[in-house]
RNA sequence: GAGGGUAUGGCGGAAUAGGUAGACGCAAGGGAUUUAAAAUCCCUUGGGGGAAACCUCGUAAGGGUUCGAUUCCCUUUACCCUCACCA
């Protein structure tokens, strides 16, 4: 007989949310524990099968941390700004909302179907005005503290859309929409110093329990590296050139120097430039690069010798050349270089492009084929001969620090933040332009700025934001002076909401304040955070940096917002490959719960494979899902009353509670379940099984199923819901068997196995091992050199 | 180019501290039940040899450490992810 999972389903759904089953306590004296999934974009095409392999994860320890007697905060939410939305809006002409509530909706529904235990009852949407009102009232906080600001900064700009692009939009070097042109176009932004940060980012990862990829990645992405700071005089002039090095000492090899195409000094001494017209070419050259070209374009070296001045080597007092050439970027470091071919392969290459001096000052490689960037002893280096690279570097940032020609200095390769976007389906950000006063605040009692009606969502001819053009909404009066000013019209990027949307879900009704204090107090950090690898290096850093600055102005009580963050692996297609609509290999999850159900679907996913990897998905082993399920549907028909049905199963049992607490704590559900199915395997050989065989059974497997448990429990006429009941317990002692079959190798390969008890101890089990008649053939005349003795594991006996 | 990851039967994957490789599932084959099929239940299933006992090979390839290596170390290969000349 097979159980009928739709009305099974459909009336357990019901319940849990009539009765707000699994919504959080406000009782703060019990223990808590608040995990979180990444709050999901809620796209059109509706729900991933992706999606629920993360929820379902933490729905299984949620589940059972709420038997374990914790209060349990399970929070959902939409992350719901973003840019299908916005060009689905364009295309249709609908208002992005509309198409968003209607996806929302779809998406409730989905996730309901699948039973997970969210607490619904505090829901959050970025794109609600009682949410964004907050998300503006932490950018006027950050504007406060200075960690707000304007910039030029270089975007994307597609020539024929007039539109300023994100990276992901730009698409082997050309508009993802209409295939023209991307170039690089200055244009003002609002940053955010997230660099200001940057030392707390990497140094309080030490605090936390996030798997170590993440770590690294987020550490290699802040990419701190320590080194000096040395000027360079610029001969016959009273300009010097600055240069970032984490190689000082080098310093004697540097043979020629090379600045970036924008840096300032070709326009501060370009009447000393001879060839200043030629430089002026190369720069527009560079200019019409996109990031994509720079890359790609990466074989040969272009570049130009500036005529007419030339740098002095502070250490050697030598004149060098300075260049320009585009594999120099302006944004990291100071936008130029000392140049050491002979210890650095892109100056390698650079010198031999234009015959330059390559000079050894580190010996251990051969310069005269490529660049040694090594250890070794400093010779051709004055002072800094024969001494170690680690020592001359030390020697080498004294003595310019001495003379007066630099610093130490650590630099980071995370850059801050551009923090706006010229679109209108985002946060308005909440600043002022005065004629008079300059960028003005609005005052936060004024909050929420509500994103205005507009007739088109399409950008201005100039690139700026639809809102732009709305001269009712952009005029109006400076909240300083009174006088006349115009609206901030740039919107903030979609990143700005997920960044503190887990403080909001401990108190999403407040209207005076983000959360309350209380609130943050109990239910932060969040204890469990799981993301995909994708977000590591944006959302996760993002948030961190959100979060510390709360911190620092004393509304919220935690450094760290999370303690700790596992990830995910990818579902891909039954071909191995990515599910899309392209390929034809996108698993609808409303098919699945229609023909197996909710439960088969969970247990699927938790069964498919190791957590952290990409897995294809296999239609006959959804198959598989449902068929233990229809099994342990039909051993109700075995139960009869009474307690342990034998010894043996008691065993099995205690040792099955021990491993299925222990994996569906640590992210592996999926040997938890085969354990399970080895546990109802061994029920199926017995004649019968008892009430509290079967009981165990359903409380272990609630977790991953738990529509099916509760009916179970409920028809077998066990008091209470099942998801009321504690989780069980396991006695050590009782997970032991008495006799064990241990393995008996000679030199290291198994040859018979002989049965001890498992009390035995080492000297008893070399007996028995060695009483084995085998044992004598086996060895056939050499000697026992050994015995190694592994209880409850094997005996080695070593021969020659 | 840099950083990170992965590699185990026909397939998805197990092996918690270096200790019996292949748990569990899928697929396949056989049997029971059935008028028949589906469903269900039971059994077999890494390769080679052998009637069997058992032998032998086997965790991407090669080497090392060890009584013992899927696990640790070195070299190589392939694939995946992130970043892109980071000075």
């Amino acid at each position: 007989m097979r159980y009928n999972y739709k009305n099974i389903e459909k009336k357990w759904q019901e319940k849990w949310l009539s009765e707000g089953t699994f919504f959080a306590k406000e009782n703060h004296e019990l223990p808590k524990f608040y995990p979180l999934i990444e709050f999901p974009y809620p796209s059109g095409q509706g729900l991933h099968v992706g999606h629920p392999r993360s929820y379902t994860a933490l729905d299984v320890v949620a589940r059972k941390r709420r038997m374990d007697g914790y209060n349990v905060l399970y929070p959902i939410g939409w992350d719901a700004f973003g840019l299908p939305a916005e060009n689905y809006a364009i295309k249709h002409k609908v208002h992005p909302k509309i198409i968003t509530e209607q996806n929302i909706a779809n998406f409730r529904r989905q996730l309901q179907a699948l039973g997970i235990s969210f607490d619904w009852s505090r829901e959050v949407n970025t794109t609600d005005p009682e949410y964004y009102k907050w998300t503006q009232w932490i950018f006027l906080k950050l504007f406060e503290k200075d960690l707000a600001y304007k910039a030029n900064m270089d975007i994307n700009f597609c020539t024929s859309c007039k539109v300023g692009l994100a990276n992901e939009e730009v698409v082997n070097g050309v508009c993802e929409r209409c295939g023209s042109e991307v170039i690089r176009k200055e244009k003002e932004q609002w940053m955010l110093k997230i660099t200001e940060y940057a030392e707390r980012l990497i140094s309080d990862l030490d605090t936390v329990d996030y798997i170590e990829r993440v770590k690294i990645q987020q550490r290699n992405w802040i990419g701190k590296s320590s080194g000096a700071e040395i000027s360079f005089p610029v001969a016959n002039s009273d300009e010097a050139l600055s240069v970032y090095t984490t190689r000082p000492d080098t310093i004697y090899g540097a043979t020629y120097m090379v600045i970036s195409p924008e840096h300032p000094l070709l326009n501060n001494l370009h009447d000393k430039i001879e060839n200043i017209g030629m430089i002026h070419e190369y720069q527009v050259e560079a200019k019409k690069k996109s990031d994509f070209e720079r890359t790609e374009l990466n074989k040969d070296k272009t570049g130009m010798k500036i005529e007419g001045l030339m740098a002095v080597n502070p250490a050697t007092q030598n004149e060098i050349p300075i260049y320009v050439s585009d594999y120099v970027m302006m944004s990291y470091g100071t936008g130029a270089i000392m140049a050491v071919p002979g210890h650095d392969q892109r100056d390698y290459d650079f010198a031999k492009e234009f015959n330059l001096e390559i000079i050894e000052v580190i010996s251990g490689g051969d310069i005269s084929v490529e660049a040694y960037s090594g250890d070794g002893i400093l010779v051709n280096s004055g002072f800094l001969n024969g001494m170690k690279v680690k020592d001359a570097k030390e020697k080498m940032i004294e003595f310019i620090v001495d003379k007066g020609f630099g610093n130490k200095k650590i630099n980071y390769k995370l850059r801050d933040w551009v923090f706006s976007r010229q679109r209108y389906w985002g946060e308005p950000i909440p600043i002022i332009n005065c004629e008079k006063c300059g960028m003005v605040a609005m005052d936060e009692k004024d909050l929420p700025l509500v994103l205005p009606e507009v007739e088109s969502y399409e950008p201005a001819e100039d690139g700026s934001s639809p809102l732009a053009k709305l001269d009712d909404w952009v005029n109006t009066t400076c909240p300083k002076c009174g006088g006349h000013a115009r609206r901030e019209t740039d919107t903030m990027p979609q990143w700005a909401g997920s960044s503190w949307y887990f403080l909001r879900y401990t108190d999403p009704h407040n209207n005076d304040e983000f959360a309350s204090k209380e609130n943050l107090e109990y239910w932060t950090p969040i204890d469990w955070y799981n993301g995909g690898m994708e977000h590591t290096t944006l959302h996760l850093l993002y948030s961190r940096f959100w979060h510390k600055f709360l911190f620092d102005i004393g509304v919220v009580p935690t450094a760290e917002p999370y303690a700790k963050r596992t990830s995910h692996g990818m579902i891909l297609g039954e071909n191995g490959e990515k599910m899309s609509k392209s390929r034809g290999n996108v698993v609808n999850p409303d098919e699945i719960i229609e023909n197996f159900g909710a439960d088969t679907m969970r247990l699927y996913e938790m069964f498919i494979g190791d957590f952290e990897k990409s897995v294809s998905w296999i239609e006959n082993g959804v198959k598989g899902a449902k068929r233990f399920l229809d099994r342990v549907w039909n051993l109700k028909e075995r139960v009869q009353k009474g307690s342990y049905y034998s010894e043996e199963i008691e065993i099995l049992i205690h040792q099955t509670i021990k491993k299925v607490t222990y994996d569906y704590e640590n992210l592996k559900a999926n040997t938890a379940i085969a354990q399970l199915m080895t546990l109802v395997n061994e029920y199926y050989r017995q004649e019968f099984i008892t009430d509290d065989d079967f009981k165990i059974l359903l409380l272990l497997l609630n977790p991953v199923a738990p529509h099916i448990t509760e009916e179970l429990w409920q028809e077998k006429g066990y008091s209470g819901y099942i998801s009321d009941h504690s989780w069980p317990k396991y006695d050590e002692k009782k997970t032991i068997e008495d006799i064990v079959e241990i393995a008996v190798q000679i030199n290291g390969k198994v040859r018979y196995k002989i049965e001890v008890s498992s009390k035995a101890s080492k000297e008893e089990i070399e007996k028995k091992a060695r009483e084995n008649e085998r044992l004598e053939e086996l060895i056939d005349g050499m000697k026992v050199v050994k015995v190694i003795v592994i209880p409850n594991r094997l005996v080695n006996v070593v021969a020659k």
